[in-house]
DNA sequence: TGAAAACATTATTATATGCTCATATAAAAA
DNA sequence: TTTTTATATGAGCATATAATAATGTTTTCA
């Protein structure tokens, strides 16, 4: 495998692996919305709302245009809900083993 | 979205963001393999292969069995492979649109 | 033109992470 | 039982990361 690709998988997962951003992704699934609007959702400050918007428009997640004032993000690629899907089926059947190992135990 | 979910999506991407664990992952694809063979096979130390075999299973991405003075590790769930066949989808596009950005700079 | 609104960026701090070296543990062989 | 082999773990260091506070920048509008 190249380690080109091996670096840019890791970049890319490292990126989603984070709360906060990942509550902005849920947040900006069905639409494009203004940071005004994103930062009071995720109850991060603005700051910080901003840095990891920036973030993820640096790891290509994310584009946004200007409108006046208001900058309006969006997901650029929606196979990551696919993705996230998948990364939730596989939680789901690690959760429901650990419920069942618990359950053996009594 | 259950915050609790969030987190875990978040710690299972975290840890599949590291280049030296996905490329164990890569290593263990097709078949389960020894510390011993996986080591030399992604070139590090003994202690930091451990340690990231160690990280993995404790996320429940790996589990191992011993053999003798052996240990060996496996994937535990091989969706995991699809997500990362996903995840490559996704660069890939993005790798595309790039060459097409700069081509259009000539 | 200048003040206000909406974002972005910088500096700082606290915490987390990955790697290396050294040491510990456990199974098997001598 | 002692030694050897395979693996795990602890300590320490350097670097990365996330959050906050403060400051910059750009656009709109009085």
């Amino acid at each position: 495998m190249k380690e080109n690709l091996l670096q840019l998988r890791a970049e890319l997962l490292k990126t989603l692996g984070q709360p906060t951003r990942l509550r902005i992704l849920e947040f900006l699934k069905d639409a494009e919305k203004c940071v005004c609007e994103i930062m009071p959702a995720i109850e991060e400050q603005q700051s910080n709302t901003s840095r990891h918007l920036s973030i993820m428009k640096q790891a290509g997640l994310l584009v946004c245009r200007q409108q006046g004032k208001s900058v309006f993000y969006r997901v650029k690629d929606r196979r990551i809900f696919s993705l996230l899907k998948l990364l939730d089926e596989i939680i789901k059947q690690q959760i429901d083993e650990k419920a069942k190992m618990a359950a053996l135990l009594r």
